[in-house]
DNA sequence: AATAATATTTAGAATAATTCCAATTATTGC
DNA sequence: GCAATAATTGGAATTATTCTAAATATTATT
């Protein structure tokens, strides 16, 4: 499996942008987010990771992870509690969590709504950041 | 310190409708966190629930928060993956997190904007819930 | 191309919030 | 008051993540 043209492109920018080296560690784990966008745990990500380079090591899958959210090239997703999750979707969006299959979809978020969302701020208040998570039963689950 | 009487009222039916009992611990905890509503987490209301009642050990706080949340009448509130928090406000509200003073606020939300957010998820999705985190400047800490 | 400087990877130890466990203590119903 | 049940307690266990220090890889310099 390897990373597209254009991500690599995206990649290689993003990282030199930030002083740092890309490495097929790197690579690999952004790679794998682009091909299975089901939002993995850095366990999953460590587990498909191994099968193609069997020497990655977990801490590595971390620092791979770590540098790839401080490069903004995908964002950390979390529910309660739960391991933290990847994904490598850039635009406005929330997340659906299904607790029937435990899938989780991306809700893509107009500008309009996240206006609303602002406006109900007191004075005085501004966010640079809202996190939306859904949770309840997907399409596949209903009865 | 002690739970007023609407309180304690609404403590006792919870948990009698629960088969649980009502214990000075349970009220301790629920009367610390009704009375400073800033959100604290297990640790925080540890720290408090001592000074009144030394013996208390954090397994309980442990406890009698989840005791709460269960029986809803208190519920939990995270941000990233830091510590969670608890919070007594029942009301359909979002919490904003300053990043520069730690404070978290209480965002009221209407029944419409709820509405919206609920419009935008793809036909057969159901949300029973949906969690809402803004973080940025509040107005104590604006330049 | 060799060497030095720097960055990354790695395995395993450390950390921290939370949960689990088994013994003690408190509460309830008779 | 006594037996049955539930809650509290201190400490051990769990688990996701971070830290550490040694080994390896990459880049820059001679
Ligand atoms: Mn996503
Ligand atoms: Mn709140
Ligand atoms: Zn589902
Ligand atoms: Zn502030």
């Amino acid at each position: 499996m390897q990373l597209e043209p254009q991500y690599k492109e995206l990649l290689d920018t993003a990282l030199e942008g930030s002083g740092q080296r890309a490495t097929k560690q790197r690579e690999h784990v952004y790679a794998l987010l682009l091909q299975k966008r089901d939002h993995p745990t850095a366990d999953e990500i460590y587990a498909r990771a191994r099968s193609e380079m069997p020497t990655i090591s977990l801490a590595t899958v971390y620092n791979c992870l770590e540098t790839l959210v401080e490069t903004k090239l995908i964002r950390q997703v979390n529910f309660e509690r739960e391991p933290t999750r990847y994904c490598p979707n850039l635009t406005q969006h929330a997340h659906f969590y299904c607790r029937e299959s435990g899938e989780i979809v991306d809700i893509e978020l107009s500008d309009q709504l996240i206006g609303e969302l602002m406006k109900v701020l007191p004075k005085g208040f501004s966010a640079q950041h809202i996190d939306i998570a859904y949770d309840g039963k997907c399409n596949h689950c209903h009865d």
